[in-house]
DNA sequence: AGCACATGCAAAGGAATATTAGCAGGTGCC
DNA sequence: GGCACCTGCTAATATTCCTTTGCATGTGCT
C-alpha cells in the first residue's frame, strides 16, 4: 500500500493517452533522450516534451540531464518500474482515499 | 492477449475519473439501480447516468432493466470482473496494437 | 558566420470532458 | 389530482486536454 486513490487516478489519466503509452513502451526498451525519442516515435519534440512532463509528474518516468562527450546537454528519460493490478476490488480500496473536489487535477 | 491497445487506453481513460472509480467501487459491493446509487454516492442522477454510460461503453459494467414488484422500471448495474496488470512491459506489448492516426508532421 | 544538433518555454486554437439544468415519459398510492 | 418514486434525453456551460507554431538558449564543427 503506497498510493492514494488520487495518485491512482492521476496515473490512469496519464496512461490514458496513446502517445504516452507509446513513450513508456519505448522507454521500457531502454533509456533515451528527448530529440532521439521524438524521431523514433515520429512526433514533434514539443509534443513529446509535454507528454514526458506529465509522465514524470505522475512518477512513471525519471529524467536526468547529462553532458555528451562533445559537450551537448542531453536529457535522458527512463521508466520507473511500476505495477498496478487493476481489479474492481482494488478500485474499491482505492476509492476510500479519493477526494472529489472540483478543480482537483494538480 | 485479448484486448487491443486502443481498448486498454479506453479502459484507462474511463477509470481516470474519481466519480467513475467510486461507481465501480460501489458496484463491487453489489449491484444497484441508478437512483439509489446516485443517492448513496451523493451525486446528481444525470451525472451518474453519463458516467455509467461510459463505464458500460468500456465494458466495465453491465446493465439490466428490471421491473420491481410494484411495477416500476429500474435499471440495475453490476461490475463486469476485469483484471489488468499494469506494468511497463505490459504497456510495451499493448503499444504494438495502438493506432495514432494523424499526419506526422515530423 | 552558418549549419546541425541539443534543450526549454509560452501562446493560441481546436477538440474533448465534465457538470448542471430542464424537459419528457412511466408507475403506484393517498 | 398531486406526490413520490423510477427512467431517459437534450442543450448549454465551464473546464480541461491536445497539438502546433514560434522563439529562446546552448554546444561543436566547417
Amino acid at each position: 500500500m503506497c498510493c492514494t486513490g488520487d495518485d491512482l487516478v492521476r496515473v490512469l489519466a496519464t496512461l490514458s493517452n496513446p502517445h504516452r503509452v507509446r513513450v513508456v513502451a519505448a522507454l521500457a526498451g531502454g533509456r533515451n533522450y528527448v530529440s532521439r525519442l521524438a524521431r523514433e516515435l515520429d512526433i514533434s519534440r514539443a509534443l513529446l516534451q509535454v507528454h514526458l512532463k506529465k509522465l514524470e509528474a505522475a512518477g512513471l518516468v525519471s529524467s536526468r540531464l547529462e553532458l555528451s562527450e562533445d559537450g551537448k546537454a542531453m536529457k535522458f528519460y527512463e521508466v520507473n518500474p511500476f505495477s498496478v493490478h487493476l481489479t474492481p476490488e482494488f478500485l474499491a480500496s482505492a476509492a476510500e482515499t479519493l477526494t472529489i473536489e472540483k478543480g482537483s487535477p494538480r
